[in-house]
DNA sequence: ATAAAAATGTTCGTTTTTGCGCGTTTTCCG
DNA sequence: CGGAAAACGCGCAAAAACGAACATTTTTAT
């Protein structure tokens, strides 16, 4: 099959929008409409992608409706902080990334650093990586939870206390004025402590539509985040916060 | 600058953009394309790069699509072994599906069972199971084997140790007609050693044309086998070998 | 210092890719 | 239901990229 520099590239949008379009994409890399139709084309045959009329999207019946809805909400912004975090990782060392659309985005922008050694308990992020030949990728054990392929539980906690991580990047349910990170699952609570205890440097990704969200679960407050990368401003009062905390905040 | 210079940045400016082009590096290099052209040849006879019309890429599709065209391989087959084990598995108990395309074939036929408890170190079929919401899916840790989403190594064993189960469901690299099972990679035998020891029903799975490989590390006996689901007539041998044994056969 | 060897630049014919016109199919909306 | 608009695929010509052969420069060895 005759090859391209687009495809390749097409393939990755489409795995971080989970959808492309011919237009966006004529935008995207300034070719005739005609063009990318050729591309989809082949890849649909090769079973990269699905054809659908005005564009493609990945051929995944697997992941579910509710979970693809949630990651293209804001993903714009996502992708952006996910930028931010990837240049704050230096080559090989070791890093733990937990479940989250934005801890996803970042797996995807880790895909070109070398000599990383990647822990996750995030089956998706673990099928990110597997692209790479110069990530190692290991996956923790534990349930898998159907909604968002997060793998949690006792297993999970288990397999991280082996290990000591030079970063780790996690991410929330909710955030509150006062520090707090908070989560829906409580088992997943457990997983975040467990992470922020067994690493180095803790960066916290998460976009600012979680400060007006409301979780039940308190993971850890602000103060044991080493880094906090968002795209917009916070509040005074969480400013203020980081301050005295000594948490660096980094804007996307 | 020297050719011996240039191939290790055309390689670290591959890894870090995804992509090379030539026109790129004549600007980054001040070279003719001729010359860029040779190079990017070069790095592809040597598998370091992927050649594409205007540049080069990262040849990170290849383990995919290798695994994928081996997927193919014998489906028909597979599917047909799958249908015939999957019968054999009851509702409301606890399963362990190893690596193998063939227990992925499995897994997809186990879709409409209900109340299972199900245990695998192969992402692929977590990723099938978890469109069932009528299944447990635990995953085991471990290193990520990028050529077949296996999860292999220490931490998968140590998962395993934690279970006992009803049904075992393996598959092997090779077949020997002394009733060896075979496999090409060491770490993989140490966690098929450890599935069978904490199961009570051991299920093999394993199309024809195993007995026509050789691989070099053994996992077991087919003493340790409950069931072996094939599709062609064994050899007299091997058939002696599993009636003294008590080894079960269906065929498919 | 000098000649052989390796690497690079140049030219040119060939192959691949791209863009455009146009008729057909699909989708959208009244 | 039906027509308009958008999207699609096909064939062809132009443009870009390619590879081979040969000239030229740089490096290396004696």
């Amino acid at each position: 099959m005759s090859q391209s520099l687009r495809k390749p590239e097409i393939i990755k949008i489409a795995r971080r929008e989970g959808r492309v379009t011919v237009d966006g994409l004529v935008d995207h890399f300034g070719v005739a409409p005609q063009t990318i139709r050729r591309d989809l084309t082949e890849l649909a045959d090769s079973g990269k992608l699905e054809r659908v009329h005005g564009g493609a999207v990945l051929p995944s019946t697997t992941t579910n409706i509710g979970y693809s809805e949630r990651r293209a909400l804001n993903q714009a912004a996502k992708v952006d902080i996910a930028r931010v975090c990837a240049k704050q990782i230096p080559n090989d060392c070791s890093v733990f990334l937990n479940i989250g659309t934005t801890t996803e985005a970042v797996a995807a922008e880790l895909l070109h650093h070398q000599g990383l050694l990647v822990v996750t308990n995030n089956i998706n992020i673990a099928m990110i990586l597997s692209q790479s030949p110069s990530i190692e990728v290991v996956v923790t054990g534990g349930n898998l939870r159907r909604s968002d392929g997060g793998l949690v539980g006792d297993l999970a906690t288990q397999t991280i206390r082996q290990f000591q991580f030079d970063y780790a990047v996690i991410s929330c349910s909710a955030l509150r004025d006062t520090g707090d990170l908070m989560d829906f699952d409580i088992q997943e609570v457990g997983v975040s402590k467990t992470i922020i205890a067994h690493s180095e440097e803790v960066f916290l990704v998460a976009d600012g539509s979680k400060f007006e969200r409301k979780a039940p679960a308190r993971i850890a407050s602000m103060a044991q985040v080493d880094m906090f990368i968002t795209d917009r401003p916070l509040s005074p009062a969480c400013t203020r916060f980081c301050e005295t905390a000594g948490t660096r905040v980094l804007y996307a």
